[in-house]
DNA sequence: ACCAATGGTTCAAATAATGAACCGACAAAA
DNA sequence: TTTTGTCGGTTCATTATTTGAACCATTGGT
């Protein structure tokens, strides 16, 4: 892998659980040399990417994503666009909603919003890097996106996150096709346990799907009348956001969602 | 410098003006080997940091700022603190309020806001890393940041956006006690022709002064009346934006922008 | 048909990155 | 109080990566 990688690689390790990071920690995460890292943070930091805070002078991302993250929705307003129907699908559920979208070769989280309706809900906040073969967004991309993304999926080591985590290939294959099938994906207690999760894939402005919409729930508030109106809810939102982006559906995918 | 710090730089060459550029235009704004910017690019895209669009391939900013962003933004929230200050602030002046902050070296646009009271507005399109000795944002930095930054600059060539801009170090060191006495910062024509703005500085939770908060108007709309309400409102604001910050104005500060 | 510019590729030579070993500071344990 | 362990940080001989001149196919303009 290349510095810059492995510059890039390093902010990866930020999350709404771990805002900050010290130097050693990243020598650990990363398996680099505590050296090497202190270079890569020192070079990201002459940027503005992260900063030292506090005493221990632990690292924590910079202000330079903001002016990035800003000209990017700008141009291609993504996360803009879709709040507004991620904030309706969850009032409409009266459960969590989250959109996710490929970011190099990860899934990553960028929006989410809850339904004010119980306190039990769905958080995600302990994890923004989503796996693939263990999340119905993951899912839904692996069904819907270029091959190549399934494939190099399935050709890597595949984590066990639960007891119920699907990790043999072909199995996972076959679900695929289900998936495909249905036009959306759903797991349970595959990535958390005991929460039931719905996914449809998003399309971009290049008819590619770059991105998926989600609904989690707990496991046992999930009724056959809860899941209907989430498959319904869920088709519409998903709808509604690939034409906010300027992409549109497959075929196959609108008549499968209007049959519901 | 490092490759890190080359390829990071590529980014900053993106503006609202300039969302998407091409392998060449990138080669001939850097100055490096087409052959490395390619190589610099395609790292940046396997992280999601950029990514390739339309026909003519070019690059634009990628969806890995947004999760980035939202991961900075709640841990420091910067941006979503100051953003319902510049708009009271917008509508307070009547005219265009913007938020800047240091990023690595750099002097970066992250928020403004438009008053709705005029056709006729300073509008922040067209750039959003800004120059420290050409703007009211910059000066205001320049003297009550950290003196290692107004040396840095000072010892930079200084370009003349306009016939107006200083560029000589020893009238910009005598500027800058101006500003220091003043508790705020003041330009005319220096960046813009025929704009006039205002700046004060933002402190944050160390008590460094890493922001600027400033007003910026048409030359001819400035009245006498006009200015002293823009002072006015600008150290109100400021002061909100500080506090929200979680940092303190220095005493000095506190004063000066009372007794206006 | 010709020319110029684009994005993209190659690989010998040049340059930058690496990481084991070390440092001082600090806190916890004995 | 002393000892131990961990932190962030630094050094420089060795190793690995980056570089960029020269080349390619494609596309659009003249």
């Amino acid at each position: 892998m290349g510095t810059v990688g492995k510059a890039l690689e390093l902010l990866d390790y930020f999350s709404r659980a771990r805002p900050q990071i010290g130097l050693s920690d990243f020598a650990r995460l990363s398996g680099l040399n505590k050296a090497t890292c202190h270079r890569l943070l020192t070079e990201l930091q002459e940027f503005g990417f992260v900063e030292q805070a506090g005493l221990a002078r632990e690292y924590r991302l910079g202000p330079a994503m903001l002016r990035l993250a800003a000209l990017r929705e700008a141009h291609v307003p993504m996360q803009e666009a879709a709040q507004p129907v991620l904030r309706r699908l969850a009032l409409a559920t009266g459960e969590t909603a989250h959109l996710s979208v490929i970011v190099g070769e990860k899934l990553a989280l960028i929006g989410f919003a809850y339904a004010a309706a119980h306190g039990t809900k769905v958080t995600m906040e302990d994890t923004e890097i989503l796996p693939f073969h263990a999340t119905s967004s993951g899912l839904a991309l692996m069904a819907f996106a270029a091959p190549a993304l399934c494939e190099r999926v399935l050709a890597q080591r595949l984590e066990a996150y639960t007891p119920q985590t699907e990790t043999d290939p072909a199995r996972l294959r076959a679900k695929l096709d289900q998936t495909r099938a249905i036009g959306m994906a759903e797991c349970t207690s595959a990535f958390e346990a005991d929460v039931h999760s719905f996914a449809v894939p998003l399309f971009d402005a290049t008819n590619n799907c770059t991105g998926a919409l989600a609904v989690a729930a707990p496991d046992a508030r999930v009724t056959t009348a809860l899941a209907a109106l989430i498959r319904t809810e869920l088709g519409r939102a998903g709808a509604d956001i690939t034409a906010l982006w300027g992409g549109s559906l497959p075929p196959e995918l609108v008549t499968r969602w209007q049959n519901r």
